[in-house]
DNA sequence: TCAAAAGTGTTCGCGCTACACCCATGA
DNA sequence: TCATGGGTGTAGCGCGAACACTTTTGA
């Protein structure tokens, strides 16, 4: 019935991810760029496999793309806007592919499937950006992190779908105790301070910033961190699982 | 492709809708019970045509079902479990009605599809109940509000549904000033009191919860409701849009 | 001894809660 | 004039923000 690549999918069902890592005071997400001519860039994403549920599939699509196995994963908005589909990119792709590739190298049953109108199921993701290995599937020519205020333009709603993502990630951070999942295993409060400060794009006050962390209960001291910098060592933390 | 009642919807994908009204202190869930031997009730749904957007989809059901045409409406989750589909619902039936009811009445091609797994996007509405005259639909035997508390089992996973309905609902009232389209356009501050009260299934302070309310600056201040009761006459409102 | 940055204790103001009081209404 | 329920003002309390001070570190 419903095939791509001889896989028995859920027709016109797509699942998107917004792939969230950390590094150096910026959040980033990870994007591949389509082996393409013309510049195309997407969200990670894949589809349902019949025997799978939802979560499963957004699973297999992210340790596709980072390696990873164990990931924070959220399910924020599904996206059915009429004119969600793939013609309007798959026309630019036959124009600027003239030759053999793009468009070319899918058949004719799969272009039919590809190019029908889809419905998307939005996820974000937190990861360790240090843990991460990015892996190029087989239809990208390139996969980056990119700081989320210079996120190249993507194709159809896809930078809606990221803005949307964000708004959620802000949502949940104070309510979920996820904000660690963005650090690696061990670090300190000034790392997490400017952590939250990045995400919500506003400063916070120090002493209160550490007052309500540890108040959490959630963290454990461990020892300090001895930088060679002239001023007292910080403590590193761990979070409490 | 693929059809339903000669209509061409994308598979495998439903839409639930969990209706809320609320009247005499009771938050209340509009359900409808299938024209099937053996008692089965589940959310009103439907599918979602190929020209339409997944919020044109569910306004269509609710107004099919509700006869509103402006309803408040928000897309709260997607429920995607493996698992999720009609076979175990239909082989009930069919060991139920053996002479021609039910299954029966499907075509076999319309069984097949029904009987596919299926993915659902969970709606809530919010509605004055008042203004609702309940509609069935061809495969209803009758509709019926149903106090939360008291709701009956339904179909698949449709009780957990308006679990997370209910949830998310109570996430959303303080946020987005939604609260009064539960009410019908004039009401008194303590009927708004009692709907928080029912929803949140908790008592607040009289003083106060007016205080919150009118600080809020959304409501207008009309005539006072004479009762006729040994009492000072309560002023009525109206929300301000 | 000093500057830099980390850790911690204290005060201030706001918003929510609780208590108190007054007012209108019909019997 | 009284009971009932509605409207409003004020005091207490807890949390987060702002401020202040101490401690540790290497130069």
């Amino acid at each position: 019935m419903q095939f791509l690549n001889g896989q028995d999918y859920i027709q016109q069902v797509s699942i998107d991810c917004v792939i969230f890592g950390y590094q150096k005071k910026q959040l980033k997400v990870l994007v591949p760029k389509l082996a393409l001519k013309g510049d195309f860039s997407s969200l990670p994403g894949g589809f349902i496999l019949q025997n799978e549920s939802i979560d499963q599939a957004a699973r297999r699509i992210l340790q596709a793309r980072t390696g990873l196995k164990d990931i924070y994963l959220e399910q924020f908005r599904v996206f059915g806007d009429l004119g969600r589909n793939n013609m309007p990119f798959f026309e630019q792709i036959v124009g600027l592919n003239q030759e053999q590739q793009g468009a070319e190298s899918f058949n004719r049953k799969e272009l039919e499937w590809i190019t029908r109108r889809f419905i998307s199921i939005g996820y974000y993701a937190l990861v360790d950006i240090h843990q991460v290995v990015p892996q190029k599937s087989e239809i990208d020519q390139s996969i980056e992190w990119y700081t989320i205020n210079e996120l190249p333009s993507l194709i159809m709603d896809h930078n809606q779908i990221v803005a949307n993502a964000l708004q959620s990630l802000r949502l949940s951070l104070d309510q979920k105790l996820i904000g660690f999942t963005l650090l690696p295993e061990i670090f300190t409060m000034k790392d997490l301070q400017e952590l939250y400060e990045t995400i919500y794009d506003k400063p916070f006050a120090r002493n209160n910033f550490q007052k309500k962390m540890l108040e959490l209960d959630v963290l454990d001291r461990l020892e300090k961190k001895f930088t060679g910098a002239a001023n007292k060592a910080p403590y590193l933390y761990r979070f409490r699982k």
